[in-house]
DNA sequence: TCCGTCATGTAAATGGTTACATGATTCG
DNA sequence: CGAATCATGTAACCATTTACATGACGGA
């Protein structure tokens, strides 16, 4: 973040925030201890902030050289985690709209998600023409974008199932009933 | 897990890795100290496993009862965090070779997942045919396949962007020579 | 003057992996 | 008999969040 202009640790969160929000995040107990061990490390200097006690923080050449070599690392995969698949998973020992009910509220934030992103891409577009960056910010959302389309797809066809279920088991019961 | 099957805790990570190896997992360091702590709290019971000093874990009553009430928890949204886009974010300090390089691994891992997906459910309807479970179970390879393929869609149009981009690169530094 | 925002930081707790140590059992 | 696998566990470390404490500054 800092390679894109100088900022507070203040500022660097809301930077992260509102712009790769959507697939990282960093809370001030990683950054402000972080932005010391850079700064004692030589990648980052610190320069006195507008305010008393505030500290603007920008890249030194040895941070941006360093940052340069990170960003040609492969990343390996990571472990993935979600907690909803976990609970499907073991959906048999719930009745079928209890799960119906986590489903579709996973598919509402979804769709905020998506608005997000698209409303996200058009504004930016404006916003930043001609800035270099541009293209590969929009890769990120393009990203989130069908990523999230495919989940919501997930979704429907996943509660449509959920719902077949719960008919056929209220049509056992009612031949229990009636036989 | 214990649901399913009484277990030890060695076991129990073999069944994590092969059934919801994707989308959770856990370590031995984990395993271990929790499966403790749980026959402590009265959730599990251990029996003597087979070989000396080795244990089986098997759910009790309190256990599948207090599963029972976390599922029904609704499961927040987790902060995702994927390193590729990150580095993708910064893209315009890279070469788009690079870029190129780092997406097109990512996209040979993906279709390896893929075809997982598709193995592990064509096998899974066949050997676990009546299992009251079975129904779930394919819903959350079902995610897996969905999702994949829309990030492998992804990483086809972005790598088409990047080589446009490595493309005009190279078509301006040829304007410059023979200008 | 008081509230909201800007701003920095630390401590405690949590969650999780990795490395290490140890030993039983099985199979070729 | 040696290697692979089954099996349990702990300690160190790393990453991360949350809660807390503190205070400056600007504007209603």
């Amino acid at each position: 973040m800092l390679s894109l202009r100088a900022m507070s640790g203040y500022e660097l969160r809301q930077a992260i925030e509102s712009s790769i929000g959507n697939f990282w995040s960093e809370s001030f107990g990683q950054i402000y201890p972080t932005l010391k061990r850079l700064e004692r490390d030589g990648f980052v200097s610190a320069d006195e902030g507008g305010r008393a006690g505030s500290k603007v923080y920008s890249l030194t050449e040895s941070g941006r050289e360093r940052l340069g070599r990170w960003l040609e690392v492969m990343p390996q995969p990571q472990v993935p985690r979600n907690e909803l698949l976990l609970k499907l998973f073991f959906g048999n020992l719930l009745p079928p709209e209890r799960l119906s009910e986590q489903v579709a509220g996973w598919r509402r934030g979804l769709v905020a998600e998506l608005t997000l992103y698209q409303a996200r891409a058009a504004e930016l577009s404006k916003r930043m023409a001609g800035r270099p960056g541009l293209p590969f910010w929009l890769m990120t959302l393009r990203h989130g974008e069908l990523r999230t389309k495919a989940l919501i797809e997930w979704c429907d066809e996943t509660l449509a199932q959920l719902e077949a279920m719960a008919r056929l088991k209220d049509e056992s019961v009612f031949e229990e009933v009636t036989r």
